[in-house]
DNA sequence: AATCGGATCGTCT
DNA sequence: GACGATCCGATTG
């Protein structure tokens, strides 16, 4: 499996989201492959975005939206969970991320089941808290480079034909007009 | 099946 | 000082 090279996350931030669908997020944790398929995306842009975090401009914690596209940002929120999401914008914007919000569990699937305490695979990353929690994501992840072989990157599945489905992004209160959540059922 | 409240703390005003 | 780009278990219908 290849890697998905820098310039993947060089384009618009909404094309990122629909073209991450089918891609496979792998983690390295104790040098065992942890991976799945993403199933799951939401984009998040910048000034035509009230939803964004970087709408309200740079701060302490958005920052890695405003930098290299490709690499990972991550934030913590509702003081227990972790969101992880991959730096993409087209020129038009100086801010972007796409949200991985659920994947389908592939290899390490044990792993998963020991940091997730539970052995029902249709529960271990159905949602964004919960999939940084089965591949062990944390803010140590912030900035990491996923368009890098390291122990958090992002490979070409094989070529998946499905129908993609947009709808509401979840969980905002603010540009709820915005189709930018995106699945695929496979 | 749908709804509700509690957990818990970093981040921003 | 208030509030989440969430999850889970309990309760209700």
């Amino acid at each position: 499996m290849s890697i998905l090279p820098r310039d993947f996350y060089a384009r618009d931030t909404v094309i990122v989201a629909k073209e991450l669908l089918g891609k496979n997020l792998v983690r390295l944790i104790d040098n065992k492959i942890v991976s799945g398929v993403i199933t799951e995306t939401e984009a998040y842009r910048y000034k035509d975005d009230p939803a964004s975090h970087a709408f309200v401009g740079m701060t302490e914690r958005n920052k890695a939206m405003f930098g290299e596209v490709g690499r990972a940002y991550v934030y913590f929120t509702y003081g227990m969970y972790h969101c992880f999401n991959v730096v993409a914008r087209g020129h038009k914007f100086d801010a972007g991320a796409v949200l991985i919000r659920t994947m389908k569990p592939q290899k390490g699937i044990s792993e998963m089941m020991k940091n997730r305490n539970t052995n029902k695979i249709s529960n271990l990353t159905n949602g964004p808290g919960k999939l940084t929690q089965a591949l062990q994501i944390t803010k140590k992840h912030y900035g990491v480079d996923l368009a890098r072989r390291t122990e958090l990157y992002i490979t070409n599945g094989k070529i998946i034909s499905a129908k993609i489905i947009a709808g509401r992004r979840i969980g905002i209160k603010t540009g709820i007009e915005k189709n930018w959540n995106f699945k695929i059922e496979i």
